[in-house]
DNA sequence: TAATACCCGAGTAATATAGTCGTATATAAT
DNA sequence: ATTATATACGACTATATTACTCGGGTATTA
C-alpha cells in the first residue's frame, strides 16, 4: 500500500536524466533504458506520456530523442503524480461518489482529512525538489 | 498508487465500531460485517490480526464477539499500517536494500525524503483521530 | 531508400489484493 | 454431554492492478 509505480519511477528518473543535458542535447528512451537498467518500451511510453504533457519535447528520426522543455519547479508532485497515474486518492470515494455504503460509511470523513494531507504535502514538492 | 487497502479500511471501520460500544459489550465479525456490508470472513481476519497486537480483546463462544482495549490515542497510523500491510515506503528500497540498480540510482535520495514526509505525517496521527 | 527514432493501441505476464473455505478450538446454553 | 455459535488459522481461488511486450505506424536523417 502507499506505493508509487514503475511508471513514475521511471519517469522521475528519465526527467533526471533530462535535466541534466546541455542545451539543445537529446537523449533517446533507448539510450536512457539502458543507461539505468529500464525496459525500454515501458519508458518509450512513458516518455510519450510527458511529451503529450508538454513536460519533455520528442524529436523523431536518427538522432532524436527527447529533451524537457518544462521547468521542473513549475509543477506541483500532485499534478505529475495524476498525469501520470490518474487521480490520487488513499480511498476512491474521495473522487468517486458510486459507494453503495456510502450512508453507513463511518470513516469517510477522517479517510478524506488523510487524503487532504497528502496532497496538500505533494502540492507543495515540485519535480524540481525531487530531481534535483 | 498511493491506495489504502481493504484490511485497513475494514480494520478502521471496525475500530470505530468497537469504540462505539459500551463498557463490557461484545461486537463479533458477523454483526459488523453485516451491519457495514463487508465480507465476513475478510473481516475476521482482520479482527484477528488486531486481536494479536492486542489491539482488540477476542471472546469466543456463542455470546463471544471483540471489544476494543487499547487507547485509539496511543497507537499511531504509521504503526498501524504496518501492523496491518506490513512495511510503509513509497518505494521497496526504502527498507529493503537488495536493488541492483542501486548505484546507478538518481532518485532514491529524494525519494526517502518523500517517504519520511509521509511516515512523518503518519507518525503525528492516531487511530483516535481517524475514528473519531 | 534504408536505418532509426518516436507513436500508439492491443495483448500478455506477473504480482498484489480481495475474498473463500475447511477444519480446529473454546464456550455458553440446553 | 450435546449443540450451536464464536474465534483461529492456513490454504486456496478469484479479481484487479501493475508491469511489460509486440506489431504496425509515422517522421526524419543520412
Amino acid at each position: 500500500m502507499l506505493k508509487l509505480t514503475r511508471k513514475v519511477e521511471y519517469a522521475l528518473i528519465a526527467l533526471r536524466h533530462l535535466k541534466g543535458l546541455n542545451d539543445g542535447e537529446l537523449s533517446s528512451a533507448k539510450e536512457i533504458a539502458q543507461k539505468y537498467g529500464i525496459p525500454k518500451e515501458l519508458l518509450a511510453k512513458v516518455l510519450q506520456k510527458l511529451a503529450q504533457e508538454n513536460i519533455v519535447r520528442a524529436v523523431k528520426g536518427p538522432t532524436g530523442g527527447y529533451r524537457i522543455i518544462t521547468d521542473p519547479n513549475s509543477i506541483n508532485m500532485t499534478n505529475f503524480f495524476e498525469i501520470m497515474e490518474g487521480p490520487m486518492a488513499i480511498m476512491d470515494c474521495y473522487f468517486d461518489s458510486g459507494c453503495e455504503q456510502l450512508s453507513a460509511c463511518t470513516i469517510r470523513t477522517p479517510i478524506n482529512r488523510i487524503n487532504d494531507s497528502i496532497r496538500s504535502m505533494f502540492d507543495k514538492m515540485t519535480l524540481a525538489d525531487i530531481t534535483y
